[in-house]
Order: structure tokens, then sequence, then C-alpha cells
DNA sequence: TCAAAAGTGTTTCAAGTACACCCATGT
DNA sequence: ACATGGGTGTACTTGAAACACTTTTGA
């Protein structure tokens, strides 16, 4: 394929590069996984974890690998947010970047691993000034994670399998940063038809205990396919 | 800089390109601005616009480049649709491609220049299959294009400065693929209080006329500032 | 027995939807 | 005079928002 090999040739080339903003719901908090970075330049600086794409890995790819390096975790819920390609944005080298972020479960993380890579959970008012664009990152990481989660169950990917509804609607609240009511929040989750109530009781936040509830996946594919529309 | 030079060397470099989902609104329909490929692999066949990002380019610069060699055009709305970054992607060679969508107005771009580079205006449901993951780009775009209308005033980067209520009605029944009430639209959009009223009148497609209307962008921006949300 | 969270029901209000009629005018 | 698209008003329906009371049980 000669006139190909004329087309591609003479291209320049770019380092390219995956970072994560990674969120996680903890002790009803919405927390987000940032390290001190360890090398030059900024060494030492707070950082959002990444990497660069290797050749023959593709980005989605190299973002879960990512992922798992720190967390240890697979298969995880993950969407990316977008390529990142001012010039001077990386004051060390001309870096394109693209940013996935990523709801894991927190208790399931390892934290071991984590700490290794200088990893730690930092609550939104507390992340601190961060590297580059990284700021911006999480702005925009926010913003969709807000408009993702309006009209997609995700929500689910940062709680234990079985949760309360009251755990359930503090999520909400975190991530929208305002109280939801209680008593219409519960009916409207409940009307929706997608919570597989389990006889399990959580009795650590009441004396009265709150039933555990499951999200019913099938359920909700199921509905979906006939028209319904998740919404919080 | 010795340890940066050290973390950066030896990191594999990519080919990164850019694409545009160029939409124009014209007779009522919504349209896409492909091109014959005149380059090999794949040459003569239907693609997107698209190019290389230069070094000391960002991607943002690469895009509005590419758009404004096609259709003449600048300043034009964009947004960055996201990384297409499989590896196996291109079949020429491994390019990661940074998608944009532009929203453009049919009557003020080039056609000639356009014509020069194999350019053609087609209607959604004309067109042919693309190279590459082109296909899928544009049914991203689309999602996002309907989604983003849906809360934006972004349809008026498609008309002309003045319209009328119909013709914006037709750009939103297209963008949708569905129809809307007549009556209930002209209110809804009425009540919003972002339209200037003009005295003048498009005669072309009534005995009546309709009255022509202009976005207030100001004024739009005024009430975005106070809490109020587009919505179509 | 009482504090604290869980659980249930009702009323109100706003926004969307459906729909019918009049208006202006070129042919 | 009439056909054609432009323009206006009203009744209905649905869903969100606001809100008060009862239940359970460990301390």
């Amino acid at each position: 394929m000669e006139s190909a090999s004329t087309f591609y040739t003479g291209v320049p080339r770019h380092l390219v590069a995956v970072d994560g903003i990674i969120f996680g719901f903890e002790d009803s908090r919405l927390k987000l996984l940032v390290i001190q970075r360890k090398v030059d330049p900024k060494q030492g600086e707070w950082s959002l974890v990444g990497g660069f794409v290797q050749e023959g890995e593709s980005t989605d790819a190299a973002a879960a690998r990512v992922l798992k390096q720190t967390t240890g975790l697979e298969n995880i819920f993950m969407d990316q947010l977008g390529c990142y390609g001012e010039v001077e944005r990386d004051s060390g080298a001309r870096v394109i970047s693209i940013a996935y972020y990523a709801l894991i479960r927190v208790k399931e993380h390892d934290h071991i691993l984590a700490e290794e890579h200088g990893a730690h959970w930092l609550e939104l008012h507390q992340i601190p000034p961060l590297i580059f664009d990284h700021g911006r990152m999480i702005a925009d990481a926010l913003k969709k994670l807000r408009d993702n989660a309006h009209f997609h169950p995700i929500g689910f990917e940062l709680l234990p399998e079985k949760f309360t509804l009251s755990q359930l609607r503090s999520l909400y609240e975190e991530i929208y940063q305002h109280e939801l009511d209680r008593r219409n929040f519960r009916k409207k989750l409940l009307a929706m038809n997608i919570l597989e109530k389990l006889e399990e009781k959580d009795k650590t936040t009441s004396k009265k205990g709150a039933h555990l509830y499951r999200f019913d996946k099938q359920k909700y594919e199921q509905l979906t396919r006939r028209g319904f529309v998740f919404e919080i």
C-alpha cells in the first residue's frame, strides 16, 4: 500500500495519556481518588491517576489498566469524559490526554495497593489544587456525573449490592448537592419498579432497621426496552 | 529538568487526528457534510472531513482548521464529541481520533470551497456507509446533538439570524425526528422571553406572512444567570 | 418511655398536552 | 371566495412538590 504510507508518513506523532477521575461513596460522602505524584515534573503535588497509552493498546484499555494498577479493580463502570488537547496543558511535554471517570465501590477496592501509589480518598470540598488541568477535569467530570446520573441508573455503581433507600437518597443528595424530600424520593424510586426488596434489614442506622434493596438490572433493561426512562 | 526527560522519553507516540461531524439545516432538513476521500486507503469512499493534529496545535484548533479548510467558515459552534481510540479503527495505521461536531448556517458557507474538497450535503437518511468508525461517530454525534439541543439553545446556530417560528419548529422536529404541536411550541418559546420579535415578515411560505424573530443571546444569558433553564 | 429513623398517604400546584377557532392575503 | 399557513385561547391531565402522622425498637 504505497500511497497509504505516503499519507501517514511525515505526520507528527504525540504523547497520549489517560487520566482517571475516580469517584467513590463512603460514609454518605462522595469522594475522589487522588494521588501524590511520584515523578517530575511536579513531583509530590496532587494529581489524578494516569498513564500513557501504549502501542497496540486502545485508550479505553489504557484507562482500565491504570484503574486496575491503582485500585486492583476490574470490570468497573467507566465512561470517557473527553480529550484535553491544549498544547501547553502539561508543563513537562506536549501531551494529549483522554480523561475517563469511573465509579467504584470503595469497600471493594484494594486499599493497600492504592496506598502504595500514594492514593487518597478525599471529599469534594477537600480537594487541593491539582497539577496541570486536572482541576478542570474534575469539574467537568462532576458535571458529567450529574448529567449522567440524572437519566441513567449509574448511582448504583457507587453503592454496595444491597443498600437502604436512605443510603441511595443520600448518594443523590451528594451528587446533586441539595436535599431531596425523603418521602417523595421513596415514592418515586419504588414506583419505578426496578428495586428488589430484600427480607434483610440494616440496623446500623436506626433501631427500627431499614429494609435493604437491590438494583434489578434485568427489570430495568426490560422496562427500558418498553420506553421507560429512568430519572432522578 | 533531567528527571522530566526521563519520565517522558521512551514513551510511544501516536498519530492523532480530528474528524468533523458537520451539521447543517436547509429546506427544512437536517443535513450532514460528508466527502469522498481523496487519499488511500479507502480512496473514493465516503468519509467525514478530518485531518491530523500538528505539533504545537491544540486539538480544538485542529478541528477549527479542518472546518475552515472545507467550508471557509470561522468562529463556528463546535463541541467535542470524544476520543475514538480503538487500535484497529483506521485500517491504514494506528490513529487516535478526536471527533468534533459543528453546527453551521448552510447559506453562509463557501460551496465552491466545499466542492473542491469533494464535499456533499446529505440528508440523514441518505448517508451511505462510511469508512472506519465514522458511522458510529455520526450516530454518537446525533445523540449528543439531541441531548444538547434539549437543554441549550444551540438550534439557533443552524438557522439564519432571522427566522420564523415555523422554521424553528421544523428544525426541532428534524432534530428529534417527531412532530411538535404548532401552538404549544409557539406558546412555550415565546413564554421563554428569549426571542426578539421583528417587524419584518417572511412571505415566502404563506400569503399572510410570518413574523421573523431573532434569538436574543443577551437576554438568554441574563435569564440563565437568574436560574432559567432553556428546554425544548 | 422516649428519641430517632423508617415507613405511608393526601393535598396542592404547575406544566405539559390536546384541541378548536379566527386572521390575513395572494390567487 | 377560498385555500393556506399564521396566530390566539381554553380545558384537561399528569406528575412533581409540600407536608403530617404512625410505626418500630434499643437505650
